[in-house]
DNA sequence: TTTTAGCACTCTAGCCTTTAGAGTGCTAAT
DNA sequence: ATTAGCACTCTAAAGGCTAGAGTGCTAAAA
């Protein structure tokens, strides 16, 4: 699998165009043809037994067109589309509907799992900005109509909890306010994780709200990312690929399923150091229900303070180029969003 | 169209019942067979074709079964499954999944969609309780690493908004908090919607933040629904009619696409003031993508405090049964503990 | 009057066969 | 090194055939 001519990566691409555009095999003839080419079909058919020896093309049968070979994509993507940027006039119009939603931080989520999910056609996912070890910002409790309090709690990094907290006796509004005061005051700022939750400065009730908090905090750093946003999952449905199949549901239920997701995710960008795009071809080897699929994932947000992932999912026939330029697009859109609003 | 014979009703249950599990156009004789009827196949074909000319039963082909039309089940559901009630086992196995997580009102969301989805095996959706008139319970305003503000926004009925604000120039944490307090107090349990948002009681910088609560606050009233919660979606891509047609990727868009979800739910179950459950076979003539589909949907929680909607989505061959008695019970389910959590 | 056995008829799904044509690999000429 | 020419391969589409599931009708039985 020795370094390929320069001929024959063009003639790769070409075949890889081609037949992420078609979803058919791609004859020499064919190329000749659409592209015009400065050559004869036998000078490229030679080109694509090389190319087929090195395995990078392959035939679904003997006497039909190549189709590329996951190591095909890999070598299209490791050196031929990673420099490539997203049209500038795309560009434009990205960062206007972004900040045209410039208030809303769910509504970026979400615009930018729509912006990713349209642009490559694909299905796309983006999780909320979340950190693995925040700290308390700030406490509220509210009293509900019933014997039950609602307890929103804010942490750095700006994520959101909510929880219910039942009553043995009602308790009024003001002391409820009283308490939380009293907890914010002197957890501001810490990280309040299992152990050491007992102070004698508390009464029995901030007590049992501290228990909750550090319970609540705990559960929350032990995840791997925040909420989830999805979009375009109908997308993939369209490919011809997963006409009926079971690989597309297989494929979809990976993202409807947070304990998948998570997995995916942990093992994958959480795991590396860069914060370079990453692209998984054909589940690699180690997840089943992607062996059809390619995912494009990429890291967003301040490391240490709180991150997101963001990317998008669709058939190993994928355009790369377009995917892979408007992950790191929206990425850093998002991070440049995000840190300025980061809560510290 | 007059009424039937018992007899008759009967027949359309089975072939109903028959069509669900199979998929395929029931016969005479596999009836009699399979649910050992005493009673001849011929017979059974009489009163099939009075089913037939009564407009319950359609034949694909000359030669072949009967299938349901969407009188049929029209009928089906409305006279014949109405009352009935989902097996006591499975109500305390779901009583107790939410006994589990009782402190956490989004996983309720979460898991009623999922409870829906497993229950009738199609796609479900879920939506957050959501008040038309909410007024104002608390206003939270925090510093952000940037010259930005994250302002959050308790409303009665628990629901909680979070909105980002742009300073000229940065405020401190200690006025910030001032300020909250102070518009808490002012407007506490008003609905400050559009109009009449200027007091001279309030600095400049309090007088902006009270135009943007008041901008949320419409907004959110505007909605018609709270934030969405789907599962299941790749059930109904296992079924036999939607394998790979355009059909399932039209309905399923329109559970991704919120606007279209907005008109659908606004048109059904917000019109109705009844609070049974809802079922739309068939797209009622009104929506054209789906066609092929059919919903069932109930609102839960208060009416005039908040209400969600629930409801599951899956093809126009879906066990009615099951689907009906799962929504109606999660609803209420749904009701008594967001009811009792509400914030008011 | 209602039910049922009997029977001729209909229509599809599945299977086989055939065939057009797109594409290949090889060889020999350029 | 490239390319024209050609025999060969394989599939996907089209046509023909058949088994069998299911019907509607009629006339006998209950």
């Amino acid at each position: 699998m020795g370094e390929l001519s320069e001929r024959q990566k063009f003639i790769l691409t070409l075949v890889i165009h081609e037949y992420v555009r078609s979803a058919q095999p791609v004859g020499s003839q064919t190329l000749v043809d659409r592209y015009a080419l400065d050559m004869s079909s036998a000078t490229v058919r030679n080109e694509m037994v090389a190319l087929t020896e090195a395995g990078y093309l392959r035939q679904p049968h003997t006497s039909a067109g190549r189709i590329p070979t996951e190591e095909g994509y890999r070598y299209f993507v490791s050196r031929m589309v990673r420099q490539s940027e997203l049209p500038a006039p795309i560009q434009r119009t990205i960062s206007h509907q972004f900040y045209q939603t410039r208030h809303d931080i769910e509504e970026w989520m979400r615009l930018a799992a729509s912006v990713l999910a349209h642009q490559s056609r694909v299905a796309s996912l983006v999780t909320a900005p979340h950190s693995e070890q925040a700290r308390l910002k700030h406490l509220e409790l509210i009293s509900t109509r019933g014997r039950q309090v609602l307890m929103v709690l804010v942490l750095t990094g700006g994520e959101i909890h909510q929880q219910i907290l039942a009553l043995p006796e009602p308790i009024s509004q003001d002391k409820l306010t009283e308490a939380a005061n009293h907890i914010t005051q002197l957890y501001q700022g810490q990280d309040i994780n299992g152990t050491n939750v007992s102070n004698s400065n508390l009464s029995a009730f901030e007590q049992v709200v501290l228990g909750l908090v550090s319970g609540l905090m705990g559960q929350s750093n032990a995840l791997v990312a925040g909420e989830v946003y999805l979009d375009g999952l109908t997308n993939v449905l369209a490919e011809p690929e997963f006409a009926g199949s079971e690989e597309a549901r297989r494929a979809l239920h990976l993202l409807e399923e947070r304990s998948l997701l998570e997995d995916l995710l942990s093992r994958t960008v959480l795991r590396s150091p860069a914060s370079g795009v990453q692209v998984l071809i054909g589940g690699e080897g180690t997840w089943d229900d992607l062996r059809q699929c390619s995912v494009v994932l990429a890291r967003y947000g301040t490391p240490g303070l709180a991150t997101g992932t963001l990317g998008v999912l669709g058939p190993m026939r994928m355009p790369y180029g377009r995917a892979i330029s408007t992950v790191r697009f929206v990425a850093n859109l998002l991070s440049d969003l995000v840190t300025e609003t980061m809560v510290e």
